[in-house]
DNA sequence: AGCACGATCTGA
DNA sequence: CAGATCGTGCTA
């Protein structure tokens, strides 16, 4: 079932926790990679000094204030894509970056794990031809609500590689799967 | 117009 | 631990 837009017009820390076990679908070339979202953080209001939007509304940032659903993805380091999601209604800037995914490949049995915002990005070939997507839309880029979510294990950390944001560096936004028992369905 | 640096990753 | 590599926001 693919994420109705609603979906993601709530709280970013709760949607960040509820897209682990989603899938994260990307279709490239004609050919459909589903990946299962592993790790997430959530960025939320520009009282947040790690997210982009503790600077105002910028051009960068607009897409973070419009509405939910949409892709946020830039460029850093000059060679890496993050790729987030909008959340929150429309002029609150917050968005869930993904960091870890995991893909079921086809056919075989063998499981991919591929951690890190900026590896995932480049091996879907998400870049920022995509800024802006609409993941409502079920095209190109989107996500889709596991069947069944049961049993999962996750864990909150501190955000990673934000040390410069003082006081919020210790808020524990960042989410991931530690088990899953039992099969996730898609 | 110039500058410092980043929601990262890789290889030594 | 340094290097890759460039868009962005800040200062002037």
């Amino acid at each position: 079932m693919i994420a109705r837009r609603d979906f993601y017009n709530r709280n970013a820390v709760q949607v960040a926790k509820e897209l682990l076990g989603c899938f994260l679908v990307r279709e490239y070339k004609g050919k459909i990679t589903r990946a299962m979202i592993m790790e997430t953080e959530a960025y939320r209001g520009e009282y947040d000094l790690a997210s982009h939007a503790s600077k105002g509304k910028t051009a960068r940032t607009e897409i973070m204030y419009g509405v939910p659903g949409h892709a946020y993805i830039y460029m850093i380091y000059g060679m890496y894509f993050m790729l987030n999601v909008v959340t929150e209604e429309k002029d609150f800037p917050a968005a869930v970056l993904v960091r870890g995914i995991k893909i079921l490949e086809p056919g075989s049995r063998s499981k991919v794990k591929i951690g890190g915002p900026g590896k995932l990005t480049r091996h879907l070939h998400i870049n920022k031809a995509l800024n802006g997507h609409d993941l409502a839309m079920g095209r190109k880029l989107w996500i889709e609500r596991p069947r069944n979510k049961k049993r999962l294990k996750i864990s909150k950390s501190p955000r990673v590689g934000i040390d410069y944001a003082r006081h919020c560096k210790e808020w524990k936004w960042n989410f991931k799967i530690e088990h899953e028992t039992g099969e996730i369905l898609a």
